[in-house]
RNA sequence: GCGGGAGUAGCUCAGUUGGUAGAGCGUCAGCCUUCCAAGCUGAAUGUCGCCGGUUCGAACCCGGUCUCCCGCUCCA
């Protein structure tokens, strides 16, 4: 695996991610796909998009908009999930999440419980009932009392966005600044995840609007309009790629976490109860979605959440083994009927299924796949960049994309630039550029322009020579393997066919 | 937000005590006409992150400021 220094610097270096308005000293976390970049980005797209749309007649893609009504994100929960308090210290300049704070606090009070535990076990021995001096012993049970008060005291207030009684409650336990001690804090401050904008040109008459957190919610507002125009049946499943924004509070590791970013989506409706073996199947498919590229069963994991997000009752992520470590890349959850019910209850609109088999109506349940088109091109172009020791001692840098997903599939070079060479490899550029994103290279030796396309990702390159003139012919050179075969130039569509077809890897999943 | 590192050519980086801005690779034009980078000739490219100060003179010293990267915190 290349050093990620590396990977950064040879993305800029081809074309392929440049920083965002970099004249301007560029935006923390924010990066432009450039020429390369954008049609690697926009063939792994395609490649999910076949996948999950073209191949399944019971699935169907969508294109919501960014924008949504405000309620939408109340309905969602991430008014509320994505909304942090957050309290500074004023002496040590540190700020912290202020229900964190009351937190540790409590946690601390539970190690006291503990320490009582320890104590006793020593005085009673082996005699000691762990479960019985828990339930009787009365210092115990005043901790315990108090812990419960607290928590039950901040999750009200925290419901009622009653943000002084928050301060209030850490004020009167006393909490004190883990770095300076001090208890010199400011109020406490709600900061959102999420990216606010208005609607509407004047200032009083604006609507507040929210940048979507997430393309979910736009599947999830359609559901009935899909379903009966498009004569769905349960189960079916709609699918949208598009950006979304959040306003992390740090945002890192070049395009790994972006403040905005691209997700592949497919919510999958499925009756009650049948969302086990439906979030299983999903699991399995979507590996098979991802080994089907070739990059190694290896660095791929599964990782069960053992903390649910409001809305699961079951989710996993497929981890990718980054150059930094394995991290989520996909996520596939378990949803529950919570957003279709949720948004029932906003909209006061049903949104149910008449089911013919069960001869019922019900809020299916979803199963979701969701993965960072973002997240995706950086797995396969850190996956791919490779520096060579050949045979001979010499290095060659190669990007060695899954051709399928390769932003240029074919150079055409003549050997030398004069005796017709280059006429007749114009002449193959125009044949073959109907199918295939073909590029045309004279300058330097050929053997530097076959590692110029190495270091492009580029699979195939045919090379004319003075011999094309007289039989037809030309070489045809693998990216991997550096090897040449002479095929006659009639014959070239269908030898690329066979590696560069859609179609032959997109079998891989069935 | 805290801590650390860094801003000089497209990339990687030198730049001495303060004295006209450099290298390698890459790019471009040409030569050579060769099937796997590093052959020859020539060329382009920089407000040395920005502002101010000290100085005859600042990439270099001082002050301020901005930005990026890494770690922590946060989050999927």
């Amino acid at each position: 695996m290349t050093d990620f220094k590396k990977i950064i610097s040879h993305a800029k270096e081809y074309g392929f991610v440049f920083p965002s308005s970099e004249i301007y000293d560029g935006l923390s976390a924010v990066y432009d796909y450039a020429q390369n970049g954008a049609a690697l980005k926009k063939n792994i797209r395609d490649y999910w998009w076949k996948a999950m749309v073209q191949l399944h007649g019971n699935i169907v893609g969508i294109d919501a908009a960014i924008f949504m009504h405000p309620t939408t994100w109340k309905a969602s929960g991430h008014v509320d999930a994505f909304n942090d308090p957050l309290i500074d210290n004023k002496d040590s300049k540190k700020r912290y999440r202020a229900d964190v704070l009351v937190e540790d606090y409590c946690a601390k009070i539970e190690s006291k419980i503990d320490k009582e535990v320890a104590k006793a076990q020593k005085r009673f021995g082996e005699t000691f009932d762990k479960k019985q001096f828990l339930a009787t012993n009365p210092r115990v049970l005043g901790y315990q009392e108090k812990i419960d008060a607290i928590l039950k005291r901040l999750g009200k207030s925290l419901e009622k966005e009653d943000l002084q009684d928050v301060k209030d409650l850490i004020e009167e336990l006393e909490i004190v600044c883990p770095e300076s001690g001090s208890r010199n804090w400011t109020d406490v401050k709600q900061f959102n995840l999420m990216f606010g904008t208005k609607l509407g040109a004047s200032a009083d008459s604006a609507m507040d609007l929210y940048l979507r957190p997430e393309t979910a919610q736009g599947i999830f507002v359609n559901f009935l309009n899909v379903q009966k125009t498009g004569r769905m049946k349960v189960p079916f499943g709609i699918a949208q790629t598009g950006k979304a924004f959040r306003n992390e509070i740090v945002a890192r590791q070049f395009i790994f976490r972006m403040r905005e970013f691209e997700q592949m989506e497919m919510q999958f409706f499925v009756p009650p109860g049948t969302q086990k073996e439906w979030y299983e199947q999903w699991k399995a498919t979507r590996l098979k979605w991802h080994l089907s590229l070739g990059m190694g069963e290896k660095n791929y994991r599964f990782h069960n959440h053992e903390k649910l997000a409001h809305y699961a009752d079951a989710a996993a992520d497929i981890e990718f083994k980054f150059p930094f470590g394995f991290k989520e890349l996909e996520g596939i959850h378990s949803r529950t009927d919570f957003d279709l019910g949720s948004h029932e209850k906003y909209s006061g609109k049903k949104l149910q299924y008449f089911d013919p088999e069960r001869n019922e109506n019900y809020v299916p349940y979803v199963v979701e796949t969701s993965i960072g088109l973002d997240r995706m091109f950086l797995a396969v172009f850190s996956w791919a960049l490779r520096e060579e020791t050949l045979d001979d001692g010499s290095s060659r840098t190669v990007l060695k994309l899954p051709s399928v997903l390769a932003p240029t599939k074919l150079a055409v070079l003549p050997l030398v630039k004069k005796d017709g060479l280059p006429e007749l490899a114009h002449q193959i550029v125009d044949s073959l550029k109907w199918e295939y994103a073909t590029s045309y290279d004279e300058k330097d030796a050929v053997g530097r322009r076959y590692r110029r396309q190495d270091a492009l990702g580029t699979p195939f390159c045919v090379t004319v020579d003075h011999q094309s003139l007289e039989d037809n012919t030309v070489t045809l050179r693998d990216r991997d393997t550096m090897e040449q075969v002479r095929v006659k130039i009639d014959e070239l569509h269908h030898t690329l066919d066979a590696k560069l077809n859609i179609k032959h890897w997109l079998q891989k999943i069935q």
